[in-house]
DNA sequence: CTTCATGCAAAAGATTTGCAAGTTC
DNA sequence: GAACTTGCAAATCTTTTGCATGAAG
């Protein structure tokens, strides 16, 4: 359902960019490079689906290192801020986050039966983005974007319409 | 900042099709006609704004009529199947709603410094979004689209970059 | 050795739910 | 009268915060 991920020799290569870049935001901040948080970085960067907080919690306690969620939500913000994670899923009840980290921006079209998520990256919607921005006056920082209906899998289990 | 609105001769046309059409989803689902809910109806399309369910609860008891935020929590789900209120600046940590009955669809674009929320409908979206769907098989029934940046008000006040 | 990080438990905020009493159809 | 609503309070869920203890620079 997501891009090409880098598995294999890239992949270390991607973390440790990723991990020098966090450590950056750290000292630019005075803040501590400290274990718990590498871990969280990493936890978050090897995920390619679309997280929640408590999948990072049990993804690092699954790697060795405990670490409470009160610690997860305030490293949060650090790897937003960094560029190593986004939020995604915006529109439902639900908080998410993805990977961005050394990956194509892209959008999401979501089936609301069965919540499949397609990503595309589809650079007509920027050209326009940036129209829109310079007839506001805007400087463009970021965009939501989702994209909500029935997949054709489910129009075919549950009838053509809508109607559910 | 918002579109124009119906204030005046049109507004009580409007609202009674509203209400017309939220009793229509209450009979299809044999859900009972009632007071509150009506109230509820009344409030949410009364509004120009994007608002919370705290602030119906105020409204609807400054109408005359108390309820509880229970209640209008149970309500909520009803209000968007009938087409009356749609969600609304939802990449924020809280859920707004925003009356969308008789109303021109619209998306927004959001200073996050000063958080002004201009309304933007730029029909070209709407067709690369229907190209979308065609090539992923889905039959769109819905988006959310929102623009984040920072607004020219705010860019002349704090400097010319993003930077804070 | 100063400043920051962390875990824990409590707090806060938003939303949901069980239940008894009141209403709608 | 049967089925649905409502308010209330309790329960959930998610996220935040205060504080004492433990690390990082």
């Amino acid at each position: 359902m997501r891009t090409p991920r880098n598995k294999g020799a890239g992949a270390e290569a991607v973390m440790n960019d990723a991990m020098q870049q966090f450590r950056e935001i750290l000292h630019e901040r005075s803040l501590r490079v400290t274990n718990v948080r590498e871990a969280i970085v990493r936890a978050a960067l090897s995920r390619d689906d679309h997280f929640r907080v408590e999948g990072l919690v049990e993804d690092v306690s699954r790697d060795g290192l405990e670490v409470s969620v009160a610690t997860v939500y305030r490293a949060i913000p650090l790897l937003v801020d960094a560029g190593l994670i986004e939020p995604a899923e915006v529109s439902g009840e639900k908080r998410f986050y993805e990977a961005s980290f050394g990956r194509e921006h892209h959008d999401h079209l979501i089936c609301q039966r069965c919540h499949t998520v397609v990503e595309f990256q589809f650079d007509a919607f920027a050209m326009l983005e940036r129209e829109l921005a310079v007839k506001y006056d805007f400087e463009l920082t970021g965009h939501f974007h989702e994209l909500i209906g029935v997949c054709g899998n489910c129009r075919r289990k549950k009838g053509a319409n809508g109607v559910h």
